[in-house]
RNA sequence: GCGGGCGUGGCGUAAUUGGCAACCGCGAUGCGCUUAAAACGCAUUGUCCGAAAGGACGUGCAGGUUCGAGUCCUGCCGCCCGCACCA
């Protein structure tokens, strides 16, 4: 029983011993070769690994191998993503020190991917938390800061009462934390913020820039960074000439059709223009109303839109008209001036408040002949539109600008979805932000001979709320780095999406002490050729990174415009329905899978079960079907070895010579496969299929053993060897141990890793014959086998005589005869 | 509502990108080996008609383009993901 699996466990723990000795994937910077970055989104090290993550890292290493095979010099490094919130939680439920429950993680994960044999550099590896890493970090920090891109300010932000910290605005999801999927609340608090929105131009001009990222994830970045343009302009308030009030709009040529006008309910104008107790008393009863809602209750489907008429008036600068003015919940302080011009006639939402509140609706644009809808946004010709009737939408918004701006009223003007990134946490385990606050000075960079500022040890973490720093005395009371007086230090960490937008240029250089990284090696190795991570860091990680990159290179360090060259957005690994993950109870062990299969079985299931960016449905019996292929492969290769090695002296003697008509279409099969494979990896990520086809060329490897005993067994010995050896190397990439033993034990003294990637051999590819296939009015009747290339003519003459073929023509006359050549050929006929 | 994606056997999937639909695997059924089970091997496995030969049908639905459509176009239906009162 036991005997009949191959010794996974002997094999796995050898080659990973002689990898490690060997130093194979221990690499430096080397001209002479091409290199290739391949890199796997660092894991957060919060305890154990789960075959969740062993699917990222087994495409990582397929790459990473391949293209090792292929020539490339390639980085494959590995670290950790050490500071966040789980060790702090931990430690206020265990009462353990979050670095000792990040460094035991940390120790257990790292046995546990060693087991695996992924060809990782292990001499590159860190964690975020150690402060030789956020040194580097802090002193970036104090460049933004000299630059204007790091800044300070009371802000109404998005607050975690779970978390006790402030979250960015990527950081919620429908109204809720990223991390622990409580309700967000809303909360007014200083903060600290990085200038994403300078880049927002840049970011987005990139996302037409990068064809090797999947579209659906620069879809996701570029509607959330969500460029709109249009014009801004101001409408007098009636009665009131010293008061105006600024609007935007994507649509300045409806202008003609604004018939009220409307201001969020915390826009500070609203103040200046209440008049009298009993109205102020009304806006803040509605502001009251407004703000007690939760945000996941405002933004839910089908929600009334609510608003307050004020005495007010405003003018429609177009028409001179006198309008109303309204404060409501729908417009939102947040996105472009925190006011808008209503136009119910071109706008679903200001339709729809409209028709609530009794307010006319003037119709600018000419609808349809058949058109019933209620907003229309649609196509067509300017009408009531004084100076703008009879143009398009397009030139009466041009004309709309130059209008206002030859007014004075106005500008064309870019409004950005993004909001800047607010990146100051209330939390302890995290990157402590380099700045202090001194009466006399206000608030002072540290200065650069003390960095790192390093995170104090010595902390009581509650979990009561408050950022655990300002209880550490040691820490906040410093002296000011500019007079030497006292100061406060800040005791807010950085978001821990700051370490992870630049660890892949950590990595180039991983112990460099002079700077953040060396120049020379990141600018070798830089960009990531290829990066691979789950579809949930879309708008997070993957969207600060390429921010954080920019900044570098505008800082001088990088000469990079963007840091990921390619990415592969790796489906989830699902199990009774749900994500594999700890919290679900759904896990599934690699040490578990290790033990019963090996880790060449568990990588190649999860390779094989679905193509990479889609869902793995988890499966007991699949992982067992794996098994059963590399145990198959195992005895083939060992019961001929002895057969197997005696034919190396032959290898040389290319079995394309083979005689028989069954050796050559075995040398097709194999160099076809070779084709495949190469194809599916170098293409479209085609993993399942590239295993398919090293599966089925197992298949025919043994059926020609079975059809060939005997005699014919000698004579084949070298294609044999040739097969099996193509065998092992197609199959490395996905399953390393196994097929290095393999490869050894046929008497190769250097690495499978080392070789080269088989080429398929044309003349192997060549055929003498091909099978057309017949039709019949688009139907397949039959099949011909005819010489390659034969020419037309033959092959129509020879499919019409076809007997397969004539039955169905009697009767028939043919219209024509279309021929695909060495493919197909189609008798059309009239009836 | 806007944007993106998907829909193929009992299941996971494949199809040289417009040319034999279902490769590979799982499951199932039968057989062999075995005292037996496991493991392993062989065979069958889209649906319907047929004893067979063979035929008809078949890629969510309805059309279209084409000699030929899983693939392209139009319109529906369903599912998944992202954003969402963004002016």
């Amino acid at each position: 029983m036991a005997a009949e699996r191959y010794p996974f466990g002997e094999i796995e723990a050898k080659w990973q011993a002689r990898w490690e000795e060997r130093r194979q994937f221990r690499v430096s910077p080397d001209t002479s070769r091409p290199k290739f970055y391949c890199l796997e989104m660092f894991p957060y090290p919060s305890g154990r690994i789960h075959m969740g993550h062993v699917r990222v890292y087994a495409i990582g290493d397929l790459l990473a191998r391949y293209k090792w095979m292929r020539g490339f010099n390639v980085l494959h490094p590995m670290g950790w993503d050490a500071f966040g919130m789980p060790a702090e939680n931990a430690a206020i439920e265990n009462g353990v020190h979050p670095a000792i429950w990040t460094y035991e993680n940390i120790d257990y994960m790292r046995a546990q991917l060693r087991k695996l044999g992924i060809s990782y550099d292990w001499d590159r590896e860190f964690a975020t938390c150690d402060p030789s890493y956020y040194k580097w970090e802090q002193l970036i920090f104090i460049r933004m800061l000299e630059r204007g891109l790091a800044y300070r300010k009371r802000s109404t932000v998005n607050w975690c009462p779970s978390c006790q910290t402030v979250l960015a605005n990527e950081q919620v999801e429908a109204g809720r934390c990223w991390r622990c999927d409580s309700e967000v609340t809303r909360r007014d608090i200083d903060g600290w913020f990085f200038k994403i929105t300078d880049y927002a131009e840049e970011l987005l001009a990139w996302c037409d820039r990068l064809p090797g990222w999947p579209e659906r994830v620069m879809t996701m970045q570029r509607n959330w960074i969500g460029k709109s343009e249009g014009a801004e302009f101001d409408l007098p308030v009636a009665g009131r000439p010293e008061l105006k009030l600024r609007v935007f709009t994507t649509r300045p040529d409806t202008g003609f059709g604004m018939t009220y006008a409307v201001l969020a309910p915390e826009h500070p104008l609203v103040d200046s223009l209440v008049r009298g107790e009993g109205e102020r008393a009304a806006v803040e009863r509605f502001r009251a109303e407004v703000l007690k809602q939760s945000e996941i209750e405002r933004t839910a489907e089908d929600r009334p839109k609510r608003g307050l008429r004020l005495q007010a008036r405003v003018v429609n600068p177009f028409n001179g008209a006198e309008i109303p003015l309204f404060i409501a919940d729908y417009v939102l302080t947040t996105y472009g001036t925190g006011a808008i011009m209503a136009v119910p006639g071109e706008d679903q939402r200001d339709w729809d408040f409209a028709t609530q509140h009794g307010l006319p609706i003037i119709e600018t644009v000419e609808r349809p002949a058949d058109w019933t809808g209620e907003a229309y946004t649609g196509d067509g010709v300017k009408i009531n539109s004084g100076f703008l009737d009879g143009l398009t939408i397009p030139e009466a918004k041009r004309r709309a600008i130059d209008w206002l701006v030859g007014r004075g009223l106005g500008v064309a003007k870019v409004n950005y979805r993004l909001r800047d990134w607010g990146i100051s946490r209330q939390r302890y385990w995290g990157a402590p932000i380099p700045v202090l606050y001194c009466e006399a000075c206000g608030m002072v960079p540290e200065k650069e001979e003390n960095l790192p500022v390093v995170l104090p040890n010595d902390v009581q973490l509650s979990g009561k709320g408050g950022s655990p720093l300002a209880q550490v005395a040691s820490f906040v009371n410093a002296t000011c780095p500019r007079c030497g007086g006292p100061a406060r230090r800040e005791t807010d960490t950085m978001d821990t999406f700051v370490e992870s937008s630049w660890y892949f240029l950590r990595y180039c250089s991983p112990h460099y002490e002079r700077g953040m990284f060396e120049r020379g090696a990141a600018d070798y190795w830089m960009p990531v050729d290829q990066y691979i991570g789950g579809i949930e860091h879309a708008v997070l990680h993957l969207l600060y990174a390429r921010f954080y990159t920019k900044v570098l290179r505008d800082l001088g360090l990088t000469k990079v415009d963007e840091p990921f060259t390619a990415l592969l957005s790796q489906g989830m690994v699902v199990k009774d329905g749900a994500k594999m993950s700890k919290s679900k109870g759904n896990v599934v062990s690699p040490d578990t899978i290790r033990e019963k299969y090996g880790a060449d079985t568990g990588r190649l299931f999860e390779l094989f079960a679905a193509p990479p960016e889609k869902d793995l449905e988890w499966s007991d019996q699949g992982i067992e079907g794996s098994f059963r292929f590399l145990n198959r492969v195992w005895r083939f290769v060992t019961t001929h070895l002895d057969e197997l090695r005696r034919a190396r002296a032959r290898a040389g003697a290319r079995a394309a010579h083979t005689v028989t008509p069954e050796g050559k279409a075995f040398r097709r099969a194999i160099h076809e496969t070779i084709r495949k494979v190469t194809n599916d990896l170098e293409r479209d990520f085609h993993f399942n299929a590239a295993i398919a086809a090293i599966m089925e060329l197992t298949n025919t490897m043994q059926a020609f053993e079975a059809a060939a005993d005997g005699a014919a067994a000698d004579e084949h010995a070298a294609l044999r060897r040739e097969a099996v050896e193509t065998l092992l190397l197609l199959l490395g990439p996905f399953c390393p141990h196994v097929t290095e033993e393999l490869w050894e034990r046929l008497g190769h003294a250097e690495s499978l890793f080392t070789q080269r990637w088989p080429e398929a051999d044309p003349a192997a590819l060549a055929r003498d014959e091909v099978t057309v296939v017949l039709q019949v009015d688009g139907k397949v009747r039959g099949r011909l086998v005819v010489e390659v290339d034969a020419a037309e003519g033959r092959v129509q003459d020879l499919a019409l005589a076809d007997e397969r073929i004539r039955p169905w023509l009697r009767g028939r006359a043919v219209d024509r005869v279309v021929v695909v050549p060495n493919r197909l050929v189609n008798v059309v006929t009239r009836s």
